[in-house]
Order: C-alpha cells, then structure tokens, then sequence
RNA sequence: CGGGGUGUAGCGCAGUUUGGUAGCGCAACUGGUUUGGGACCAGUGGGUCGCGGGUUCAAAUCCUGCCACCCCGACCA
C-alpha cells in the first residue's frame, strides 16, 4: 500500500480523554476513534491488527477442532428467561424492545444462544464432542467505560462452547482450549499469566482467566514465586492466622467515645489492629429492589473483606448485594454504625471469616454507642451462620499452598475459560441419548478471548516514547519504505524496486511515497509502529538503504538486495 | 449510582472572575522558499462558544434546567 493513497491521520497531540499509553497511542496512531463514550471505531491500519488477531485466533481455534459459526448480536429474552440469566444479568445487560414490545437484548455472551442449537441440533452421543465457535461483536452497558478499548461497551469478542458426554470430556475440552489460549496469546506477543478465577454469574465450578501484566490492568493477580499457585485476588485463599495460644478473659464493656474506625478504637484502646474485629454492614436485594436479608460480616480489624468470597458464601448474584443503608439497618437488626459487633444482632445473618475462630479476646463492636467489648471470644460469646474464608489476599501474605510470601500484579484479562457444567443443559434442557437410548445432559464449557481488548493490551505492552511497537504477527503492515525525497528519481525508483521484491516475497509492505518532510515520515513510522523500516535517502544512487527495526535505536547500511532479504528474514522469522 | 472536573474550529487550549458580539498553536487550502527526525514566510477557509429557558440595550461570560464527556469510587461473563 502507498501511503499517498491510504487514509491515515496520526495526530501530533493526544486527545484529553486518554490517560494510559495504548489509550493514547491507538487514538493518536489514529488506528481508532471514538463514537461515543466506550463505543470505538476501527480506521484500516487498526481494523487491520484486529483482523490478525482475529485470525491467530481462529486458526488456534480451528487447530483444536472447534468450527466457527456465526450467531446473532440480537438475542431473544426468551432464552435468557430459561437460563433464569434474564434477572440475574442486571443493568450491565443491555436490553432492547422491538415494534411490538418484545424484549431482546444485544448479546453481552451466546451461552443460552448455543445452547439452544445444541439442544435442537444434536441428539446422540455420536455428534459429541462438539466445540462451536465465533468471533462476533458484544455488547455490555457497562458501569464506567474506561481506557478506550480496554474497557469498553462494544467490542469484539471470540466466544467458543464445548459440548461433551460427560465430566472427563469437559476436562478435555477445557484443556485443549486452555492451550490454544496460551499459544494465541503467545503469537500475540503478550506476556500473560493463566490464573485461578471466580466463574461468577457465568456459573460452573472451574475457571481460569488469561491476565496480560501491565500496570494500568484492572484485574488483581496473587501468584508465589516457589509454587505454581496463580489466582486472581478474588479467588485466592487467604491462610487463617495461627490461632491464638491464649486464656480466655471475661467479656467486659467499655467506653469508647467516638470510635468510630478502627483505627480510632485501636488507638484508644491501645491494641493493635489485629486485636479487632470489623463489621461490614450489607444487605441483600431481591428482585423488586427492597431488602430481602441483612447480612453482618465478621473480619479481621487489619483485613480487608473479599466482596466476591461473601457473595459467593451467600449464594447471590454480586449485583444484589451491596454496602446496606446504616440507619434503616439500624432500626432492623440492633447493629450500630461504628460500634457494630458480632454479640447482641437479630434479625441478620451473620459471617465470620474463618480466621477469626481461633482469635483470642478480642476487641469488637458493643452495638452501642460508644462502647466496644473486649476479651470477645469465638464460640463463647458469638457464632457464625457462615464460617469461612471472607478476606482479601494481601502482598506478603503467605501462599495458600505452599506457605511462601505470596505476590501481587496487575493486569488486563484478555481470555478466560470456564467449566460450566450442566447448568445451561439442564435448565434450558440440552440432551443427548446415549447408545442405550437414555438421556444425559450434555457438559458444557465457555471460552472467551477480547479480541479488541487484545489489541490494547498488546499497544500497552508494546509502546516507547515515541510510538507504538507492533509484534509482527498483529502489525497492521510489516514494513514500511521511506522515500526521503519523493520527488528524487534515483530515490523513489529504487524504493519503488524494494517496495516491490518486497510484495513478491509476500511481505506486507508499505511505501511512503508522500510528499512530505523526512522527519513527518519517520515520525509516523514510528507512532504506526510498523516492525521494519527501511530508509531510501542520500545514498540511493549507491544502491544503499538504512534498516532499522521499529525497536532498535540504531540503523543499519545496506545495500537494497541485503536489506530486502533482512526484512524478508526478519518478517518471517517473527510470524 | 455517589464524589470531582470539563464542554469555545478536526486536535490541544486561552478568553468567563470584571457582560460589549470570539482568539492562539497545530492541522487543512493557495503561492513561494525549503528538504534526513513533526520547516519558514505570506495569504485563505472553517465556530448554532454542548442544548434549552431566563436576566440585560447587549451573554462564551450572569442565573437556571438539561445533556455529553473525563477522572476517582461503587459495579463489572
């Protein structure tokens, strides 16, 4: 392609709206462009990348045997009302009504979908395994769209179901798409880590999400540097502290004016943080928005709650439960704001992380103004309804398998695979019948990759000062030829003959054949941030180009046959 | 949804405090001079000042309602 011809428009000066690198460098590459808050554009050196990141991941995806097909973004609410999905899904699910007030919704994920065509389409064990797959756009309202592609409301998305006989062909299927994951997001140039992850409302009982370190991710990972655990910070288990080697002391009141925090209580007591005990105030919603059922949890003073592990203790939908109003609370259950305890509540379900019951005389809430109780004893003084594992997994913490300091990193989820089970199959009611005749549910997994949300990661991982570095699989072009001076006969014709070999050795090439300034040009090579560029100037008549990789400081001199054959090289070595 | 901020030309911004009929840089177009890291000179075009209502002789500027966008938080297959 001639850049002569191409519509490009890289920008010298970034947008207001975008704060992190790939932000910055995609809008300013002008590879996209914003419609509305989180709904983007692809112009064709972005849609470009796009579709190669598409292909990598079809061609692992094809590699596994799955096949691909093509569903509808428009889904009938139907469906989701057999999945139950329809209420559980929340405002995050963006629904639309048609001429006659039918309720569809545009896809935020196809299970119910593919479950339906399995279900129609397949009745024997024979046609199992299966694994269908697409690469089609979703569409999520999302709270905060944020960071251009990498949070946003519309985006693409490959999306693959596997359909198998029973437990021990789900394991199968969820590896071989475990490792195709872990190849497409190699060829992709990213560095990932596959970790341990909640399945949330997605349901099922096994999940891992595909998380590309940066620091500006939104996703949490803890991982150890002796074991190979790696989870997200919502699922890690949190070891309990040693139980405490202590007598028990008798409960006792005291004041405590105005201590609200815990901080302040410890403080004026004088105890560490570790000595206390917080309560966190929730309530759960039903269906119509009022309060179904007041929650109390119990944690450590110095901890932090993990909103995932409570919900999931409570067996509610994230979006239904939430932080409960204090006052209405209050006049419900005898909790008192900043001075709630674990003794003296009613009406309320009360949780006590687990590491809590071998804590000794401990500082709590009185659920009365003002006072606190100490000498608070697990077993004596209170109890649980729920005993478990509530708390955040902190950096230092040890490992929950192996005891060694645990880390923590950033990142963006770009993929994550699910054992879902039988919960679509057996309520929306997807069988087959084995060679008796008797029908089984069939065992489905999910398998998710952000196609665009790929591309930022990559553009946050491949970045300098000065532009954008694309890994050669996903570069929009490979190569681009740099004429100095368009209007040199010696120069263009030479660069018009590498242009070419170039073609013919089925490199992508692009050619700068603009009238424009050296430095506009090599200003745009490097924010487009193609691989290789090779420079025709001064000592063209020569026969003598300069290469230089996007990522090297340095150019190279070489004749034009040469350096043909090191971009060539280059090119295919990296694909 | 709560808190904060911003809306003025394609992009980045000034002007708003103290009302007087809109400006700068970049980009675009024309001509000339330049030509190896976002050139220079001269000229040109482009704006319902987010939208609606109000105050006023006069509103980008003051009052008011709404909308959009961004950030933090809540939330997030």
């Amino acid at each position: 392609m001639r850049l002569s011809k191409m519509h490009i428009n890289t920008l010298r000066e970034a947008p207001a709206e975008a704060e992190i690198p790939s932000h910055v460098w995609l809008l300013r590459s002008g590879m996209i462009r914003k419609l509305v808050s989180g709904v983007y554009g692809f112009m064709p050196l972005g849609y470009r990348s796009v579709r190669k990141i598409e292909e990598i991941t079809r061609q692992e995806m094809d590699a596994t045997g799955a096949q691909e097909i093509h569903m509808s973004a428009i889904q009938p609410a139907e469906l989701w009302m057999e999945s139950g999905r329809w209420h559980v899904m929340g405002p995050e699910m963006w629904r639309v009504k048609d001429r006659h007030e039918r309720d569809f919704c545009l896809g935020p994920t196809h299970e119910e979908i593919f479950t339906d065509i399995v279900r129609s389409e397949v009745s024997s064990y024979r046609q199992l395994p299966l694994n269908l797959y697409q690469i089609q756009t979703k569409y999520r309202d999302e709270a905060r769209p944020r960071f251009g592609l990498m949070r946003s409301r519309e985006f693409v998305m490959k999306d693959a179901y596997s359909f198998d006989r029973d437990w021990e062909g789900l394991d199968k299927s969820y590896k071989d798409m475990y490792e195709a994951y872990e190849r497409v997001f190699a060829r992709c140039g990213l560095t990932f880590r596959a970790v341990e992850a909640d399945s949330g409302a997605m349901g099922g009982n096994a999940s891992h999400e595909f998380t590309a370190l940066a620091d500006v991710g939104e996703s949490e990972i803890a991982y150890c540097d002796s074991c190979d655990m790696a989870a997200t910070t919502e699922r890690a288990a949190v070891k309990d502290a040693p139980a405490a080697e202590e007598a028990e002391l008798p409960l006792e009141i005291v004041s405590t004016p105005g201590t609200k925090t815990i901080d302040a209580v410890a403080e004026y007591l004088e105890l560490p943080k570790e000595k206390t005990i917080k309560a966190l105030l929730l309530a759960v919603y039903g269906e119509d928005g009022g309060v179904r059922e007041y929650v109390a949890a119990f944690i450590r003073g110095d901890r932090e709650l993990n909103m995932t592990k409570l919900v999931n203790a409570l067996g509610v939908p994230e979006h239904m439960a939430a932080f409960a109003d204090e006052a209405a609370m209050e006049a419900a259950t005898g909790c008192v704001g900043g001075f709630t305890g674990p003794v003296g509540l009613h009406d309320c379900k009360i949780l006590v992380d687990s590491e809590l019951t071998g804590m000794k005389n401990m500082c709590a809430g009185a659920c009365k103004l003002d006072c606190h109780m100490i000498n608070v004893n697990y077993g004596r003084d209170y109890k649980g309804d729920v005993v478990t594992d509530l708390k955040k997994i902190r950096e230092g913490d040890p490992c929950p398998a192996c005891g060694a300091p645990t880390r923590l990193a950033r990142g963006i989820e770009v993929g994550q695979v699910f054992k879902l089970g039988t919960k679509y199959s057996a309520s929306m009611g997807a069988y087959y019948k084995d060679d008796n005749m008797k029908d089984h549910l069939i065992v489905m997994g999910s398998y998710g990759i952000g196609v665009t949300r790929t591309l930022a990661a990559i553009a946050e991982q491949h970045h300098d000062e000065d532009g954008l570095i694309w890994p050669v699989p996903v570069a929009p072009y490979h190569v681009i030829v740099t004429v100095v001076k368009a209007d040199d006969k010696e120069q263009s014709e030479l660069a018009e003959r590498i242009y070419g070999e170039l073609l013919a050795n089925h490199v992508e090439a692009l050619l700068d054949d603009r009238d424009e300034r050296a430095g506009v040009k090599f200003k745009d090579a490097d924010i487009l941030g193609i691989p290789v560029r090779i420079t025709v100037g001064k000592k063209a008549a020569e026969g003598v180009v300069e290469y230089k990789p996007r990522a090297e400081k340095k150019a190279l001199e070489l004749g034009a046959a040469e350096a043909v054959a090191e971009a060539t090289r280059f090119i295919r070595d990296r694909l």
